[in-house]
DNA sequence: TCTGTAATGAACATAGCGTTCATTATTGGC
DNA sequence: GCCAATAATGAACGCTATGTTCATTACAGA
């Protein structure tokens, strides 16, 4: 009943698949990686993978959970540092660093080679975590149609978008400069949006 | 030798399959409808198809350009209507009277249901149709590492996550409500960049 | 050592894609 | 109205990839 005591030959499978759907990522990129590839290359028989996941997609998003980590981890940073970031824009910097330490990663990932599934898996996520941090600012304020989901989900779009930008111009700024751009072109929107100045 | 005297059959076949596509994509959306769907439907064999057509994509697309004509018309209509919107912002409206006036079949194609290929596609159009906009503008402002192109790519990207958003929520408001919000949040944005106060 | 559970991998069923080719239908030119 | 050129047909095929089944083997832990 302890899961520490669970055959640990399951950890080892789950890995095997795991890191090598990562180095077929960075090869080919996710969506030409298939099934039988992951298999061959963890040398694995294919009954195996489904006994542990549905599909590859299944994989790569049991895997991908540690991002979403992250995202938990930057929230309860920002929560202690107090409020002099507003809205957890924060965030931004260390995920354009993120992407430059990881670049080719990234690149495979979110670039435009790759499919659908992970950014619209990462822009759901982002959009969640913007939202948490833009409620308090926005109720009270008039802001029409305006709901902190529309914000969420648009500020989530412009990271992406500069991301995508970024990484498939290969890196021609710093990440620095990249989040800078990505504050002067969002944050005067939200500000003009819900009538409220930020601190930036 | 003269286009027009060019079998008939070959016209009226590539109008059953476009219609045929349409149609399947407001039943089932773009990305779940196959060939064989299409087939079924506009009572054509599989070899005739692929007699005129690459793939499913190729009879999307191809159909699809008239949105590229659409905007070049509106390109024209904004050259000789003179200066009085910047950058082509105009449009954005249009669009979004557009897809409210074809509802289902924007939800379909650009919903969150749907796939990368045509947001992919949408979003190429609408960057290089901003894109000629905006270099008049950029030219000669100190504007670092932001150029034309990155501000093409990331307008289009707005817009497109309005676009989105509004679909995906069964219009919750107007299209000028909508497209004032879209340049609430963009334009401020872009003028901070540029350095420059657009019109209005 | 024994026992339950995990891994194996070959075989199978399914689905969709894109091609081939001999045959049939249609059209425009005469 | 007839003919030659061209388009449409559709069944059959090969291919790739998916996801499942099941009897057998390997192994970790008590």
């Amino acid at each position: 009943m302890n899961p520490k005591k669970e055959d640990r030959r399951v950890e080892r499978t789950r890995m095997l698949l795991h890191e090598a759907l990562m180095a077929l990522i960075l090869e080919k990129g996710y969506e030409s990686v298939t099934v039988q590839d992951i298999l061959d290359r963890a040398n694995l028989g294919r009954s195996t993978f489904y006994c542990h996941y549905r599909d590859k997609d299944d994989l790569f998003l049991k895997g991908f959970d540690h991002l979403h980590s992250m995202l938990e981890r930057q929230h309860a940073v920002a929560q202690e540092s107090g409020a002099d970031n507003p809205a957890g824009f924060n965030l931004s910097l260390e995920l354009f660093r993120h992407a430059q330490q990881n670049y080719r990663l990234y690149k495979a990932l979110v670039g435009r080679q790759s499919g659908q599934m992970l950014t619209s898996h990462a822009h759901t996520l982002l959009t969640a975590f913007v939202r948490t941090h833009l409620t308090d600012l926005c109720t009270g304020s008039k802001n029409g149609p305006a709901s902190a989901e529309l914000l969420a989900h648009w500020l989530a779009s412009s990271f992406l978008s500069l991301l995508t930008w970024w990484l498939d111009n290969n890196l021609p700024c710093s990440a620095e400069e990249i989040d800078t751009l990505f504050r002067k072109l969002s944050l005067p929107g939200v500000e003009s949006v819900i009538g409220q100045s930020l601190s930036h």
